[in-house]
DNA sequence: TGTCATCTGTCATGGACTGACATAATCTAC
DNA sequence: GTAGATTATGTCAGTCCATGACAGATGACA
């Protein structure tokens, strides 16, 4: 990897970094580019060259964390249900969280309190997710071997639970992986018994 | 109801049309501000008076909507188990819509054209979702008589349930209450056959 | 009709975002 | 390592959304 590509990326964490602690610290609608810019010594202008919105830098590790959850989706055995892979996934991609770097989990677990304290950014997240759907919808259909309406609601089913189960978070599990966790295990667990069996098959 | 008060209702509503009608003509983005008040034959300023953002016009018929939806649940009978409340006071609401003003009608096609085009909106129209949730869930909870995890998993289906129902519409049914209604019925009809017995209990 | 409350327009401002262009840094080939 | 191509960055100007302040207009009401 060159120079070039090396600053660029350390330019980039050090504006999400410096985005988040001022979002922290004065609230996200306080907090202007200027300050952000500002804080890594960068112009304005080349703060809206790595993110296009003042929102993107505040989901940008919520988008990280999707992408590791959809790769970890696709590396599933084909022998699961769909609904099962989905929760083996998700269970997979928060270990990937709590075995990784301590810097990337307090960014996650930062960018989280953000996301919690902004009914904008909440929004944000909600759209990401409904994006994000999309690609589910597809892993769904192909296990499934049906792109119907069972399929669809399989997958909105667990956008659901996995809302449901972080959204039952306390302020202090909402910077602790094992208490984020527990909530998604009983949520998965509430999932099971409520289900006929092979819904999702 | 004074000459005053009518005037404001009419200018409400004339900013809604204008403003859904120039959404749909040039797309949401690139509306201006100036350009709802010049069709409305008012300042800017006053557009702001109206409505606290330009998101905010575009999802005036979906609040309303929501807030019918509302007043249609807290009319059910006990006896209804909460999903069934919850599927009864949409069909209702539905129907209002159908039986109502053919004007009404129509902005709230309009309004959910201009919902589908725009990601943004889209997002919004969740955030309402979400903020309508909490509402939802208090009725659920007081008819289960718990405020727990299965509570807000049932409330949380039943929005999915929605989401996946109208998602399904193609650009016709979009424009038509018929369309829409047979699309939520085959959704609900997959609720009940896909979940245990007295699950919502 | 006169007074009051409220609505509206005008003006000024701040902050998000974008295009254009010049400068500076890195990369590549020699 | 130097020249030239590439790419990142800074500066500047401008648009649009949104909001506060104030003055003038308009409906409400005694």
């Amino acid at each position: 990897m060159g120079l070039r590509e090396r600053k660029k990326l350390k330019t980039r964490v050090a504006l999400i970094d410096a985005a988040l602690d001022l979002f922290l610290e004065h609230g996200y609608e306080s907090t202007t580019i200027d300050q952000i810019a500002a804080a890594v010594d960068v112009s304005p202008r080349t703060f809206f060259r790595y993110f296009g919105s003042k929102e993107e830098v505040a989901l940008a590790p919520a988008t990280d964390a999707q992408d590791v959850f959809l790769s970890e989706l696709h590396a599933r055995p084909e022998a699961e249900s769909p609904f099962t892979a989905l929760a083996q996934a998700m269970r997979g991609a928060v270990a990937v969280l709590r075995d990784g770097e301590p810097e990337d989990k307090q960014r996650f677990l930062k960018a989280r309190q953000v996301v919690e304290a902004t009914p904008t950014i909440f929004a944000g997240q909600m759209r990401l997710m409904l994006a994000n759907e999309q690609r589910i919808l597809e892993e769904v259909a192909r296990r499934r071997g049906a792109d119907d309406l069972r399929s669809q609601f399989v997958t909105a089913t667990f956008t659901s639970t996995i809302r449901v189960g972080l959204e039952n978070c306390t302020v202090e599990e909402l910077s602790d992986i094992d208490g984020m966790t527990r909530r998604l295990e009983d949520t998965f667990t509430l999932v099971d018994q409520l289900m006929v069996a092979n819904w999702d098959r």
